[in-house]
DNA sequence: TTGCTCCTCACGTCACGTGAGGTGGC
DNA sequence: TTGCTCCTCACGTCACGTGAGGTGGC
């Protein structure tokens, strides 16, 4: 069997630019004639060529591929396989989230375009926050490229060499990624143990309804007057996208003294304080949480002590909002806009010195 | 608020090198003040980068960010959004096709290795098919495309015409794409009608097995001394890759006289004949249904007829096995090389005219 | 003077798409 | 001579990453 290129492309459906591409990679190895420039595809070109579209197809590179090629026991290969279905489950994961966020926002600027509102998508916390979740793979490993236009390596030397380049691939590059994430403005502070009322709600908006429950308590039991520095903290439980429904939920505490009556549906919680990285930011940026997040887990000195995800929100991570009890013993008569500072907002997450 | 470029990519966790290029791209303005090269991020510019860096995490591409930005009453933006999520949801579910085939093909290569044996993975019909089905989106509409080095537009003059630009957007190129596929190897003929035997098999190997059985019945019935032109064609029901438990189906027709009767587990099935796009290729190469639907979803004059989908396989399509009959009357003691024409193969697609 | 921040090119990535310009056999 | 197939560059895509080499304010 001997067939030109333009047979090859009519046969299995590529371009004549495709298959010199996969000739320039080492992939196939069309026969070249002497005084007669044209490609021959013999049946050997042509088997590898069914398998590579077959691979490429499964998202396959073209990288990974050539060391299928090689790879007489197949041992390499059905480790590309894995990595590859382990990645795929990231992306799938995240597209769905991606989905999932997406039909919200749309459905959410439908309604307000029947009422002629323009939507703020930024105002939307529980979308930005699974937005700002999703992460996609970074394509497991690469390093050595490939440049397409190098003279030194000619397509007939890599055909021939081919056979010889094996077994040389080291893979342990994976560990230098952890480098310093860029100087952000965090603080580590040692919380102290506490006793703190609390009252957790899913459902729509369930921030504000959490918040509305909480500063009924406040304002009844005058805890202000009880306990004036008194401080709210609040977490999701769960994050936004968790729940099949769409919906999410969020859970509000405020220090109490330790003697004090709950009344239901509030209930009573022992804090046991800690160690936490701290970051200020703005009222509405919640955004911030991603980067934060990527800080602490590639710190040089303190690493995310995620084992307190039992007792606060999902990872432990949790916030505490300014100035929250004295504006909801003032019924939120107070100016609103961050000069105020009842707006801030810090963002913690439990860490411990690293190699604890 | 004045930020500096290195206090944003600080607290949004973004490279100097992506705000210039958003920048570039006419998707935040900075201020330049004269006499000073620095670029400084006021609130309107940062608002836009949080936004932006939200809508990249939903994987929305500049170019849709941009019209985004501009549009007013959000009436583009819905339609964005929509979209986006039609791809999605043919990309997630490629994705979940590319899972199922690399797993399956994981394992055998697992089984294999366990056996000390070489796995060839054309070899294995199904999930060839299986990869060959898979198509992911292209990305909707492109066609102006953006490029970041040129002189005539400079991000200055961008930033001015931005509000100006506007509601010139064409979207009807889609109809282009229909250009004629190169030119395959196919013929259109009539089928007759015909009365078949047949027998459907879900499971393991469903093609060997049905083979098997309806093998059997040949032998038996001495069906090639009754009807010595009997054909025999075959198919999928269902395709590999749609039932959740893995197996796919297979399904034999061998065509009888009329009035002759079938033992079961065997059916008497009736088919009404018709127009078909016909295209033949040697034995194994299955992965060429793809490019051949292509063809046929793409020819000029004739378009496929998938109404036929509940008589035979999925969208009507179905394979003739050249000389099977009379390989089966011979107990299979035939040369079974693709020069003795046992094992090449039609692939039929039911056609009718374009535009009835 | 020395760091430091910031600047503007400009090449590289990945898997090809898309011409431009040229050659050899019918 | 005219098509036709095939060839080899070489630039473009997309959203940036990654230097190189230079400038201005402390």
């Amino acid at each position: 069997m001997e067939l030109t290129i333009s047979q090859v492309t009519k046969m299995y459906g590529v371009t004549p630019r495709t298959l010199r591409y996969y000739e320039k990679r080492g992939l196939i190895c069309p026969i070249r004639r002497e005084d007669y420039a044209y490609r021959i595809y013999d049946e050997n070109a042509v088997r590898r060529l069914r398998l590579i579209i077959v691979l490429r197809k499964l998202r396959i590179s073209s990288k990974q591929i050539s060391v299928i090629l090689q790879d007489e026991e197949q041992l390499e290969t059905l480790q590309i396989l894995r990595d590859n279905i382990s990645e795929l489950d990231g992306e799938i994961k995240s597209l769905n989230t991606v989905r999932y966020v997406l039909k919200a926002f749309a459905a959410q600027l439908e309604e307000n375009i029947g009422k002629k509102v323009r939507t703020d998508f930024l105002g939307n916390r529980a979308l930005i926050e699974a937005a700002n979740a999703i992460t996609f793979p970074e394509t497991t490993f690469d390093k050595t490229a490939f440049k397409e236009n190098t003279k030194t390596e000619k397509s007939e030397e890599m055909c021939l060499r081919r056979a010889e380049t094996k077994g040389m691939m080291i893979s342990m590059q994976e560990l230098n990624n952890a480098g310093q994430i860029k100087n952000v403005n965090v603080r580590i502070v040692q919380l102290p143990p506490f006793t703190a009322a609390s009252y957790h709600y899913i459902g729509e908006n369930p921030e504000e309804k959490a918040g509305e429950v909480m500063s009924e308590f406040v304002q009844k039991s005058r805890l202000y007057e009880i306990k004036p520095d008194s401080r709210m903290f609040g977490f999701n439980r769960p994050n936004p996208g968790v729940l099949e429904n769409g919906l999410h939920g969020y859970e509000d505490w405020v220090t109490i003294p330790d003697d004090m009556e709950v009344p239901a549906p509030l209930t009573k919680k022992h804090f046991d304080g800690g160690q936490f990285a701290v970051m200020a930011i703005p009222f509405p940026e919640f955004e911030r949480w991603g980067g934060f997040i990527k800080w602490a887990e590639n710190n040089e000195f303190y690493e995310p002590d995620y084992s307190k995800e039992e007792l606060t929100g999902e990872k432990g991570l949790f916030e505490e909002h300014y100035n929250w009890v004295w504006a909801a013993h003032n019924n939120w008569e107070v100016d609103d806009n961050s000069d105020s500072g009842v707006s801030g907002i810090d963002l913690y997450i439990p860490v411990k010195k690293k190699g604890k």
